[in-house]
DNA sequence: TAGATTGTTAATCGATTAACAATC
DNA sequence: TAGATTGTTAATCGATTAACAATC
């Protein structure tokens, strides 16, 4: 059930698992086109990695390609999958439902990688009961046995910043063991509990940084 | 105006850069606590990071500290915005009023960095003409005059994954200078233009395989 | 077989950390 | 002055790349 060719040996490095996300979009594009087999150069080049760095990367995993032929994408998505942890349904809960919030309920990028959001929350009572795109909107106060009764371990913080540790803090309580947070503050979590952070100011800061030094590297 | 100790005398790891928008974010929280300097090792520590780090990525851009002091919060946040090129602002363009787009406009975490929306743009007749939080939603066809009447210099991309490389050229050709892209595919561009992937997919599976790994790293 | 491409080792490169003289 | 903290150099660590035998 479990191959053991598809656990780490070692630990291994946020850069790597980051592009692992990036070789399965692109293998699934690759699909998409028809291919069945592909090579490292070929995956790579489209996302600016060397070949030599698409096969280290993926044998901190185990061996998946064969030499002479190249990668089966069929496979390789597979076995990426099972290595990201989504070649399972995920249950989502989104606390908080302003505008970021609201959008994410009707964002249908999530579905096909494995993701569902089955339940938002707030604490606006205008807001409490209504549906969104379908998913229902409950109080916060029933966070616990709704997360329980759905078997939510993965939460998206889309609070405002003055709310975002507090919640947080609640998430940490009733279970939950990642979340997505999307406020725009560093906060301090237990450490059975992990968490990425979406800063949208930031990665604007990241483009005008590129944009106004952009002379200097020509 | 100009003081060239401002910039870099290298090239600038991308990491470095990340680093600053956090270290301002951490600044402009100091501030707002009633801290008017701080150390290197105080700026670091809520962040996870060393103090020898925090020194040696500010050092990339000029002297900014005070030995046996520290730094000073306000001076340093000026610093880090011209560094990063948010001491003034940038009017935006949102391409793709959807879901995501039509949140985008009434995020409120962008104006306080220095980023304004100003327009933006779709192609569906039945959205075409309204204002979404006050702002315009032109037809695409209008990308052109309005980007140059409003100085428009970056461009969040929002539209389908379908169209974004399309819309992308387009973007290049009306002279657009950096995308925040949050189309889940690698678009090609022409090198005089940046930009900034947000692939919300790969932020949940990077939560997933933390999450799934977890138990191997206590 | 010849050609292609893997997995892996060794070499290179770059980034992080430790240490400390200089400074306030 | 003594204490604190910087900027910077040298040492360490880790990640990327190059090279190539093994394999299909």
């Amino acid at each position: 059930m479990n191959d053991p060719k598809d656990k780490a040996a070692g630990p291994v490095p946020k850069a790597v698992v980051g592009r692992l996300s990036l070789y399965l979009r692109e293998l699934e594009y690759l699909r998409s086109q028809g291919l069945e087999t592909t090579s490292s150069t070929h995956l790579g080049s489209r996302l600016g990695i060397t070949d030599a760095q698409v096969r280290k990367d993926l044998t901190h995993f185990g061996q998946f390609g064969y030499p002479g032929v190249g990668y089966r994408c069929r496979e390789l998505v597979d076995r990426i999958k099972r290595i990201l942890g989504t070649d399972r349904i995920w249950p989502i809960a989104v606390v908080g439902v302003g505008n970021l919030g609201r959008a994410l309920l009707g964002y249908h990028g999530f579905e096909s990688q494995g993701f569902r959001i089955e339940a938002a929350f707030d604490v606006e009572p205008a807001k409490v009961g209504k549906h969104v795109e379908g998913i229902p909107i409950h109080h916060l106060s029933e966070l616990e046995p709704v997360v329980r009764a759905r078997g939510i371990r993965l939460a998206i913080l889309a609070v405002p910043a003055t709310a975002a540790q507090a919640v947080a803090n609640l998430l940490a309580e009733v279970g939950i063991e990642g979340i997505l947070n999307f406020a725009p503050l560093t906060i301090t979590l237990p450490q059975n509990l992990s968490s990425v952070e979406v800063d949208l100011a930031i990665q604007m800061e990241q483009l005008t940084f590129a944009v106004v030094n952009r002379e200097q590297k020509s």
